[in-house]
RNA sequence: GGCAUCGUGGCCGAGUGGCUAGGCAGAGCUCUGCAAAAGCUUGUACAGCGGUUCGAAUCCGCUCGAUGCCUCCA
C-alpha cells in the first residue's frame, strides 16, 4: 500500500479527488493517442508530455502502473457525416500510397518526436486495426444489450435509449436536451434515428479501401469503439486513469463512457483526466489558418514563427512550468525565458556534484524542502510549483557557490539526489549530454589553449587580443567566463 | 446561440477566504582591465461592477473578454 497525499483534478465531479487507485498499489492508465494521418503537432505533444508526467509521477511513488496509449489507424473519419472519409484513407488517395504506408510513416514520425520529448514509451500501444475483432464483439454486446440498432449494414448507438436510464453528457456537463436543440440536421444522415446517434460500425462505399468483414457489412469501426475495446482488453471493465485532450471530453470520451457503460453497467473510469489546449502567439493552432508549427521545426528552427531554434529539452520544460489543466500560449518570449531559466537549473545541478560538503549545517531546511516538493506534486502533479521549489535549491547552491557558504554532508547528500530524481525522473528532463568522443576532446584542448594565450595577453595587458579571441568565440557559439578559479567557457 | 474552461504585476505563469510562489525582463550593487556569466537587493498584481464576510484576488451574481467543444481536432 503506497502513502501518500496525492489529489487529482477529476474531470467527471470538477473537483480535487484523493487519488485511492482500483486495485491498491497498481494504476490502469489509458490516454487516447494520435490519429497518425499527419505529423504529430505541438499541442498533441503537450498532451502526451503531461501525461508523460503523470506516469513518471506515479511510478516515482512505487505505483505498478499499465499505462496504454493506443494508435488510431482506422476509423476516425474527416467527419461524421454518411460520407465522411476516413482521415488515413483520405491520406493515401491524395498521396496515391496504400493506407499502411501513411500510417507507418506517420507512427515513426510520432515516435521519434515523443522521444526527443523524452516521453517514455507506454507499456502497450495497441492499434486501431489489429482490435478489429475486439470491437466487433463490444458491438454484438451492446445490441444484446439494447442500444444500437442496425440500418443498412452500419450500426449506430442509440443516444436517446441510452439517456433513458443513463445520463449522456455527464461528463461535459451538457445535457440531452440541448444536444437535440442545438445539434445541426446535416445532408445525409438518412441512416441514423437521431443526430445525436454515433456509428459503431459503418459499412464501407465500394471504394473505401480499409475495410474488414464483421456480421453487418464490409466496413471498419466506429471511432469511439476502439478506445473502448482497447482499454476494456487491457485494462479491464474499470480502470483507474483515463486521459486525453480537452477537446476530446464531447463527444468521443462521453461516448466511451455509453458504451462502456451499455455493456457493463458500470463506469468505465474512475478518475478522468484532460490536458488543456496549447495556443500559439494567443491563437489557436491551425493548419488552416497558418498559425502552426511542427515540433521538429522548433528543433532545427526551420520555421517562420521563432527566431532561432529550441531544444525538445527546453519546450519540455517551458510546457511543465504551466500546469496541464491550464491553457497555455507558447511564444518566442515565453520560451526564451523558459530557455534561460532551464539553463539556470541545469547547471546549478551539475555544479553542485563538484561542492565539497562539510560538518557545517547550510542555511536551508532540506527536509522541509523536500516535503514542498512532494506537496506540489500531489496536488494534481502541479510541476509549476515542483520548478519554483527547485529554484529554491537553485539559489541555495548558488550561495554556496558563490558566497562560500556551508553545507553539511547529510544536506548536500538529499540534495543531490533529489535535484536529480524530481529533474530528470519525474520532470523527464533529459540529462545533459556528456559527449566525450575525440572530436569533442580535441575541440576543448584547442579552446583551452585560447583561453591560455588570451589569458597571456591579458597578464601583459594587450586586451585587443584578449578581447579578440572572446568576442570572435563568442561569435562560434563558444563563451567565455572569467571567474575566480580561471576561465571556463560554455558551447551554445 | 448552448455548454465548458479561464481572465494574476512589463512578459510567462503557480496559488488562494487573512501568513500574498517561481522564471524572464528592468533598476541598483558585488565581481571584472572592460565585458559576459554568476550572486545579492528591489516589484503588494490578481478583467470590471455589485454582493456575502471582521476580512476576498480567492466564495456568489452580473457584465466584458479569451480559448475550447457543440461539425474533424490532443
Amino acid at each position: 500500500m503506497i502513502d501518500n497525499a496525492l489529489v487529482v483534478l477529476n474531470s467527471l465531479s470538477g473537483k480535487k479527488e484523493a487519488f485511492e487507485p482500483i486495485n491498491p498499489g497498481h494504476v490502469g492508465m489509458y490516454v487516447c493517442g494520435p490519429t497518425v494521418y499527419s505529423n504529430v503537432h505541438l499541442g498533441n505533444c503537450r498532451t502526451f508530455i503531461s501525461f508523460d508526467l503523470i506516469y513518471r509521477y506515479l511510478k516515482h511513488l512505487g505505483y505498478k502502473v499499465r499505462y496504454v496509449r493506443n494508435i488510431t489507424d482506422a476509423g476516425h473519419l474527416e467527419n461524421d457525416e454518411d460520407t465522411g472519409e476516413d482521415r488515413i484513407a483520405k491520406k493515401a488517395r491524395i498521396e496515391k500510397i496504400e493506407p499502411m504506408e501513411v500510417v507507418q510513416f506517420y507512427t515513426v514520425d510520432f515516435h521519434q518526436t515523443l522521444e526527443k520529448f523524452n516521453t517514455l514509451p507506454p507499456g502497450i500501444e495497441p492499434t486501431a486495426t489489429g482490435h478489429i475483432i475486439e470491437q466487433i464483439e463490444l458491438i454484438k454486446e451492446i445490441l444484446e444489450a439494447g442500444y444500437a440498432y442496425q440500418v443498412n449494414g452500419s450500426v449506430y448507438f442509440d443516444v436517446l435509449k441510452y439517456n433513458e436510464t443513463h445520463h449522456y453528457g455527464k461528463l461535459s456537463g451538457r445535457k440531452i436536451e440541448d444536444l437535440i436543440h442545438n445539434t445541426r440536421s446535416l445532408e445525409g444522415q438518412s441512416d441514423k434515428k437521431n443526430p445525436q446517434d454515433f456509428a459503431l460500425w459503418k459499412k464501407a462505399e465500394p471504394q473505401h479501401i480499409m475495410r474488414w468483414p464483421s456480421p453487418w457489412s464490409d466496413g471498419f469501426p466506429g471511432w469511439h469503439l476502439e478506445c473502448t475495446a482497447m482499454s476494456t482488453k487491457y485494462l479491464g471493465a474499470s480502470f483507474d486513469i483515463h486521459g486525453g485532450g480537452m477537446d476530446l471530453k464531447f463527444p468521443h470520451h462521453e461516448c466511451e463512457i455509453a458504451q462502456s457503460q451499455a455493456i457493463h453497467q458500470q463506469p468505465p473510469v474512475k478518475y478522468w483526466l484532460h490536458a488543456n489546449m496549447l495556443t500559439l502567439n494567443g491563437k489557436k493552432m491551425a493548419k488552416s489558418t497558418g498559425n502552426n508549427i511542427l515540433p521538429m521545426d522548433i528543433f532545427t528552427g526551420n520555421n517562420d514563427k521563432f527566431k532561432k531554434p529550441y531544444s525538445p529539452q527546453v519546450v519540455r520544460f517551458f510546457m511543465l512550468q504551466a500546469h496541464y489543466t491550464s491553457i497555455l500560449d507558447i511564444s518566442e518570449a515565453a520560451l526564451d525565458a523558459a530557455e534561460k531559466g532551464y539553463h539556470k537549473m541545469v547547471k546549478a545541478v551539475d555544479q553542485l556534484s563538484t561542492i565539497e560538503p562539510g560538518e557545517k549545517e547550510g542555511d536551508f531546511d532540506t527536509d522541509q524542502w523536500l516535503k514542498k516538493c512532494y506537496a506540489a506534486m500531489d496536488d494534481d502533479f502541479n510541476s509549476p510549483s515542483l520548478i519554483a521549489q527547485l529554484f529554491d535549491a537553485v539559489n541555495f547552491i548558488n550561495t554556496i557557490l558563490h558566497k562560500d557558504h556551508p553545507i553539511h554532508k547529510t544536506q548536500w547528500e538529499t540534495l543531490h539526489k533529489m535535484m536529480n530524481v524530481f529533474i530528470h525522473d519525474v520532470l523527464g528532463i533529459a540529462p545533459e549530454k556528456k559527449s566525450n568522443d575525440a572530436t569533442e576532446s580535441k575541440l576543448n584542448k584547442t579552446i583551452e589553449l585560447l583561453i591560455e594565450l588570451r589569458n597571456k595577453a591579458r597578464v601583459s595587458k594587450d586586451f585587443e587580443t584578449s578581447d579578440q579571441i572572446r568576442d570572435q568565440l563568442m561569435e562560434y557559439g563558444i563563451q567565455l567566463k572569467d571567474g575566480k578559479e580561471g576561465t571556463q567557457f560554455t558551447l551554445h
